[in-house]
DNA sequence: GATGAATGAGTTTTCATTCAT
DNA sequence: TATGAATGAAAACTCATTCAT
């Protein structure tokens, strides 16, 4: 069933409209967090009038949920680009964290606000939105672990709890991520710096120096301590 | 200046009052929520008229302020009680992060309750608490960058930027106590295990088994890569 | 630009509802008070929502405060129309006092509820409308004075501390006013009666017999006083 | 039943206590007004607890009304105090006028707070408190209206609406006094020149010269109008 | 589709007063 | 007498949502 062209136009102006209040109120909810965040300032923000607003959406929780669940989908979707199929090495591994983490990294930093919003305020919302953001973290872990463990069983990493690992990667990634985007921290870090610190310790922990993304507070002229003085573990 | 006894008792009486209200309020935020939660569910909770609240607090706000700080205040206490003095080998440091790690794991699951009320909400209630728990991040950031930073120049851990490492370590931290504390994902595991895998992870990532902690998920009969299977960086 | 039809009718409902909520607060604080005054009484008696008063007026205290403006606006102008120019005379300055005196006497008696509310209230609802009243009777007293400065100049007034004079003035109005719209114990006095009481006070004191106005307590079969035993100051 | 001297001692202990609470009491309603003055402040002040306030008044307003009922009592007794018996001439009416006048002036400016708090406050805090307000006006009235009526039998005053005349003559004594004490407008005018003022107005409106007294905006050097001017109604 | 006036439920906080100690 | 902790009623105001135009 073809639409008319007439209909068509309608409904992409349509979507235009709804596009615009979506982002008004990512910036309005960035600004003044979701409680303190007015319908009426977001409608003021496009120009419409209050009535216009429910026209588009069914009220201020659905739409910050929907706010929500696209950033989540968004990084299930990242995540979920990782190809394990040609990983033998860790060269290979470390290499395909990297195009993942380079990925997801700018992801978040090309959705800023909505990263902030969801790290600051999505779990003090409704216990709905709770709900899903419970089912995006079990996913995620679930798919890391999912990954670990074929890591492992490839000789890549060793054994261990992969259910606790992946929490920790999600926690370094996250944190990483806020102190850019919420605190603007790691503003003048090159995103590649920050993938290259999480996959090194991802693979290494902090045994292995990693050289050409160090910044401020690295001892650059004092001798640095060797590899050999790393006692690994026989 | 020594007070009459009769005094002292009914400053007792106050601080005992005063604590069942900070108590009952831990519940009732922990239960609904800061927004959803209501005053009046507190002092109901806790047996005493609506006007009783506010002998002892400000308000709602201040007192989950004061919640929230309270809990700060202890996770800054324990980690900085951190004795770098004696750490020569990674040894001293395993067990030394071990040993902070565990009393840090032990504050935060004896104030379960605190604990996920900061991890869910502490940051969408008002923004003069975002400015304390902004500082509190700063101080956990910079004492975490000098610990890594005298561990380096010992030779125990490699070159980095230090920063990025200081928010690796946070996020890994609190994503694991997240876990459990708020969703109950790792309740079976010990708190040792946890530790173990934290301690680990800093000091090698996934280069090195977790042996006996390891649970479900695990392939223990499968054969366990080698250490030798782990190429490290030369 | 010319405005819409639609705009336009629209506004004009605006207009008339303010009015109507305006016009039933002035009987509820006359009725009531400011303070016992309560806004869900003003909005039962229009039979509109209670968050509906909260679109036309700021809140109760900036309504009052608009009502007192009101009136004093209307007072200084009702003064203000004084026209000195014209005065050679006694007689003329008798007849003009007596026309501005009947102006503000209607004035006041067709706003009868917001001049009680005036006396009864207006100083002790907030001190930012006691700054408004003061400047009100710093406004008054000055026209006053600079009335009675001309009046001098040109030799119908004897000269006398005009500030004291104006005082005196304004006060012998306003008791007047009061025991009428407050008290009722006027009610039965012609204003124009009022009025001339009030001239020739303001002119020659006690000296001068009040003639058809007077009513109850006035000693009509007694013989007057002469004008021969009024002792005048040489 | 002559009292034990422990009791007396006790009753004045009392009495002391209960004074120092209402002038207290006084100064707090004088700087916040009835409303915004809180039963805390005033105990606060006198250093006593909250109870205690308790044991010596019924509660803030029996206490305010009392303050009032004390003030209108002074003033009252004061206007009492008239003496029409040995009036025989105009210059007799004004002495016994501005003795009366200066008395109360000088009662009502050694208590200027309750004076000021007595303009200010007493009609916006309860309908009790109105009537006996209401009362003392008419109490005043129907002395003045009396005396007035003596005068004018004595021919010392031209007939008229004694009634009037009365209201006339509160209101203008009213309207000096506030301006003087709330305001503090007349403050540098002596108390004398003010009663000056008062009587001549009273007795001969504008048509005498109140020489000695003149202050600012009185034309000193302009030629003035000489009696003569003043076209006395036959 | 768009408007914006109207709705009204809902909650924190204050403070005069009481009363057990 | 004095204390001061406890009481609890009471009211202004907000704002998401609706719906007649």
């Amino acid at each position: 069933m073809p639409m008319s062209a007439r209909h068509q136009r309608r409904q992409a102006r349509r979507d235009e409209r709804r596009d615009e209040l979506k982002q008004a109120a990512i910036e309005i909810f960035h600004e003044h967090g979701y409680h303190a965040a007015r319908v009426s300032q977001i409608v003021k923000k496009v120009g419409v009038a209050q009535g216009t607003f429910y026209l588009y959406f069914e009220g201020k929780q659905q739409l910050f949920a929907e706010i929500i669940s696209d950033f989540l989908e968004r990084v299930v979707t990242t995540v979920a680009s990782w190809e394990p199929g040609a990983i033998d090495s860790r060269e290979d591994l470390r290499d395909e964290l990297t195009r993942v983490g380079l990925m997801l990294t700018h992801e978040l930093l090309n959705h800023e606000l909505s990263t902030a919003i969801f790290f600051n305020e999505a779990m003090a919302v409704a216990p709905e939105l709770n709900e899903l953001i419970r089912h995006f973290y079990e996913t995620l872990q679930a798919m890391l672990s999912d990954f670990n463990r074929i890591l492992c069983q490839r000789g890549l990493i060793a054994p261990m709890d992969f259910t606790i690992l992946a929490s920790m990667t999600i926690g370094m990634v996250e944190r990483v991520i806020m102190e850019r985007v919420v605190y603007g921290t790691l503003n003048e870090v090159e995103p590649r710096a920050i993938v290259d610190h999480l996959v090194m310790h991802f693979l290494t922990g902090t045994l292995e120096a990693i050289g050409p993304a160090s910044r401020a507070g690295v001892p650059e002229d004092e001798e640095q301590p060797t590899d050999a003085a790393l006692p690994l573990k026989a």
